[in-house]
DNA sequence: TCTACTTAAGTGCATATACACATTAACCCT
DNA sequence: AGGGTTAATGTGTATATGCACTTAAGTAGA
C-alpha cells in the first residue's frame, strides 16, 4: 500500500463528492430507459438477483448487492406490493425466503434489453478503455474499502 | 470513440450497480467521520460550495453540484432551518441567493479536519495508484457522459 | 430446562433523489 | 403597453438510503 501522501486536498476533490456525482449521473441514464417497464435501477437489480439467485433470505441479498440490509427491506416493499416478488417461508421462521414470481420474471424479461441498451449507451460513449478501467477502479475500490 | 462491443452481458456487470454501490460505500465512510458535526457527506458539500462560492442561485449550485435543481432545493431544508445557509434577495425577484452564515463557516471549519480524516482513510486504503486510477476514470466519465 | 447470547428481520426517523407539474418574474417583440 | 416566451424556483409524489432501536426466533451452556 503506498503512502498516503500528506492531505493538501480541497472538498472540491473529494472521493466521495465525485463518486456520488457520477452514482447519480449514470443512474438517470438508466432509470429512463427503464421508465416504460416502471422499474428503477436499483429494483432491477434487486429483481435480476432474486431471479436469478432463486430463494434467498434478505441478509443474504443485502449482503450480494453490498445494500444495508434495512435500506433492502423497504426496497422491496414496491416490488412486494406489485407482485413481483414474493415471500416464502422457511424453515428458520426468522428468516424470509424470497423468490421472483411469475409476473416478476416476466417483466425482468421485458427489461432486459432495455436495461442492455442503457449499458451499451454509457459503454459507447465512454469507449472500451475507460469502460475497462472504470470497471477495474470500482471493483478493486469496493475490495480495499470492503475491509473499514 | 472506440466501438462498442456487441452486447453479451449480465445485469451483475452492470455499470450503474457497481457505481452505485461503490458509491454508497465510500459515503458510509464519510457520514461516519462527519457523525460529530452532525453533517451528512452531501450536506458537507453542498455547505462547502456555498461557502467557497459566495452568494449564489439555486440553478448554478445545482449545476456545480451535478444535481438536480429539485434536489438541491429539498437537500437545502436542512441547512436553512438550522441556520447554517441563509437565502438573500437579488436584483431578480425569481433568484434567491444562497450564502452560508457565521454558523455556516463555523460548522464548515470544524467539519474540514474530519473530511481529511476520511478522504486519508480512503486514500491510503485505495493506495496511490488505484486512487490516481478512479479519480481518471470518474472525471472523464462525467465529461463523456455529460453530453447524455 | 431455563437463561443468556446470537441471529434475522422490521420500525422510527431523517435525509437524498428525481420526474412531472405549477408558479412567478423577467424579457422581447410588435 | 400588451402578450407570448423563457427563466428560476417550488410542490406532489414516489422511491432510496442508513443509523439506532426493537422484536422474535434459534442456540448453547449451566
Amino acid at each position: 500500500m503506498s503512502a498516503p501522501a500528506p492531505i493538501r486536498l480541497s472538498p472540491a476533490e473529494c472521493t466521495c463528492f465525485r463518486m456520488r456525482g457520477a452514482a447519480r449521473r449514470v443512474s438517470q441514464i438508466y432509470s429512463r430507459r427503464l421508465a416504460p417497464t416502471g422499474l428503477k435501477i436499483s429494483q432491477f437489480s434487486v429483481l435480476g438477483f432474486v431471479a436469478a439467485r432463486g430463494p434467498i433470505a434478505i441478509g443474504q441479498l443485502a449482503e450480494l448487492l453490498s445494500t444495508d440490509r434495512t435500506t433492502l427491506t423497504r426496497n422491496l416493499r414496491p416490488l412486494l406490493s406489485s407482485g413481483l416478488i414474493e415471500r416464502a417461508a422457511s424453515g428458520d421462521k426468522r428468516r424470509h425466503e424470497l423468490v421472483a414470481t411469475a409476473a416478476g420474471r416476466a417483466l425482468f424479461k421485458r427489461a432486459l434489453p432495455l436495461w442492455a441498451e442503457a449499458e451499451q449507451e454509457v459503454r459507447a460513449a465512454m469507449g472500451t478503455k475507460l469502460t475497462a478501467d472504470l470497471h477495474g477502479a470500482l471493483e478493486r475500490s469496493m475490495e480495499r474499502l470492503g475491509a473499514l
